[in-house]
DNA sequence: TCTGGGGTCCTAGGACCC
DNA sequence: TCTGGGGTCCTAGGACCC
């Protein structure tokens, strides 16, 4: 008898609804959310999948689709997500005191012990969410979060909406019947390679999976593969993570929007991604102490390829965007080539620890204080008025290399982005 | 005209030490 | 003439997630 119940609660079409909330007229018409650079599809409502509109699909690819069936567009407007998931997530915190947030539209629930009202509570939780932020979700019950995950799955494929219960025990839906009709490649945690495998060998269900002995699945899928069988089980093996673990390295990285040549203009995007790298760090309380930087060509396009990673230890674990910013510009002079055609960048933060157990180093003179309230004082003021709005002048004024964002929706809760910017 | 970004975990294999 | 074995650390690469 399991001693908990996992509930997984998953946005529909997450980005859609978001775009949704504030534009009620694409209620029921065909909507689909492209990448960064406005690349593939992300996201797309049930009527866009019904048109035929793939998953994860480049956008020149589907282009005759979007015209035929009037199907609605927008880039990605992440800084309006990120904003609607924090609202969800604070809805769903009323209703458990164990709360996972497992992905930007999705979190795990865990309730005390096994008791009748899951439905009822799943259809509560619905209703809350969707009259408190204009949100529909799916939920799903099990005694792990595996099971939970696959309820989930279950109940999203429901005509009602509503929450599906994976218990026996209290009348909720047959485990077994379920993963039996439940393709292998559904299961959370098995992807395409090991799906390939498992059904070379005539795994081709959940359940069959699930049933499978423990010293050939250890052996074909590894010990993440054995856990995944014992929480179908209803073994739980996954546990809760409330407060989730602080990041062992941050990366920004980003496609430009346009083919990039010059070493000033790759300096601008070092500097712009090592800024968000070090904003993330700051957020979890870290310091970093080795940074690197990565610029390549296209790799889509033929012809030779350019790719360079160069890295640099720092003297000190450090924190302060100016510091880290000087060292990736050495980086990538470390690394630049003229006469490249350059698509790519990436800055990341590794060797992170935590800023209460920095050791200073006598020999190189930091102000640490200053540093520390300098870089408050920045994140303040950008965590009131919008990311950037101060910023080092290294990261450039016109950009012109940014991300393409064409059909970017308004932001809508975000009122004070269009402040003139000011440069640090 | 295009083809995202940001993570984690696990394993294998090499280097090195005692 | 013989060339062990166990342990740790690091890195690269694979696989997976949303």
């Amino acid at each position: 008898m399991a001693d908990n119940v996992f509930a997984l609660v998953d946005c529909n079409a997450f980005y859609v609804s978001c775009e949704r909330v504030f534009r009620p007229d694409l209620e029921s018409r065909p909507v689909v959310i492209l990448s960064n650079n406005d690349g593939c599809v992300v996201a797309r409502s049930d009527e866009a999948r019904a048109c035929g509109v793939p998953m994860g699909e480049p956008i020149g690819q589907v282009r005759h689709l979007i015209r035929r069936h009037g199907i609605v567009v927008f880039s990605s407007n992440y800084a309006l997500y990120a904003d609607m998931s924090s609202r969800v997530m604070a809805t769903l915190s009323l209703f458990a005191d164990a709360l996972e947030v497992y992905s930007i539209d999705e979190a795990f629930l865990r309730f005390p012990c096994r008791h009748g009202g899951a439905a009822a509570l799943g259809d509560r939780i619905r209703r809350t969410v969707l009259r408190d932020t204009g949100i529909p979700v799916s939920v799903g019950f099990g005694p792990t979060k595996t099971l939970a995950k696959l309820a989930n799955r279950c109940a999203r494929l429901r005509l009602d909406g509503s929450a599906c219960v994976l218990d026996p025990a209290t009348g909720g839906v047959s485990v077994d019947r379920l993963l039996e009709e439940t393709p292998v490649e559904a299961v959370w945690g098995i992807g395409r390679q090991h799906a390939r495998r498992l059904r070379r060998a005539g795994i081709c269900t959940a359940r069959l999976f699930r049933d499978a002995p423990d010293g050939w699945l250890r052996e074909t899928c590894t010990v993440v593969g054995l856990r995944l069988a014992h929480e179908l089980r209803g073994r739980s093996c996954l546990s809760l993570e409330t407060c989730p673990p602080a990041k062992r390295e941050i990366c920004s990285s980003r496609a430009f929007g346009r083919p990039v040549h010059e070493r000033s203009v790759l300096a601008e995007a070092v500097a712009t991604y090592t800024g968000r790298a070090a904003v993330k760090l700051r957020r979890q309380q870290s310091r970093a102490a080795v940074v690197s930087v990565m610029i390549e060509s296209d790799a889509f396009r033929a012809g030779p390829q350019y790719r360079r990673t160069s890295t640099r230890r720092l003297p000190v674990p450090t924190a302060d965007t100016g510091v880290l910013l000087a060292h990736a510009v050495a980086c990538l002079d470390a690394i630049y080539r003229g006469g490249i055609t350059y698509r790519r960048a990436t800055v990341m933060l590794s060797e992170i620890s935590s800023a209460a157990h920095v050791q200073p180093d006598f020999f190189a003179p930091h102000d640490h204080q200053c540093s520390r309230r300098l870089m408050a004082a920045v994140d303040a003021i950008n965590g009131r008025f919008g990311a950037d709005t101060v910023r080092y002048a290294g990261s450039g004024l016109e950009r012109a290399w940014t991300m393409r964002r064409r059909r970017l929706s308004p932001r809508y809760t975000t009122v004070w982005r269009d402040l003139p910017q000011v440069r640090a």
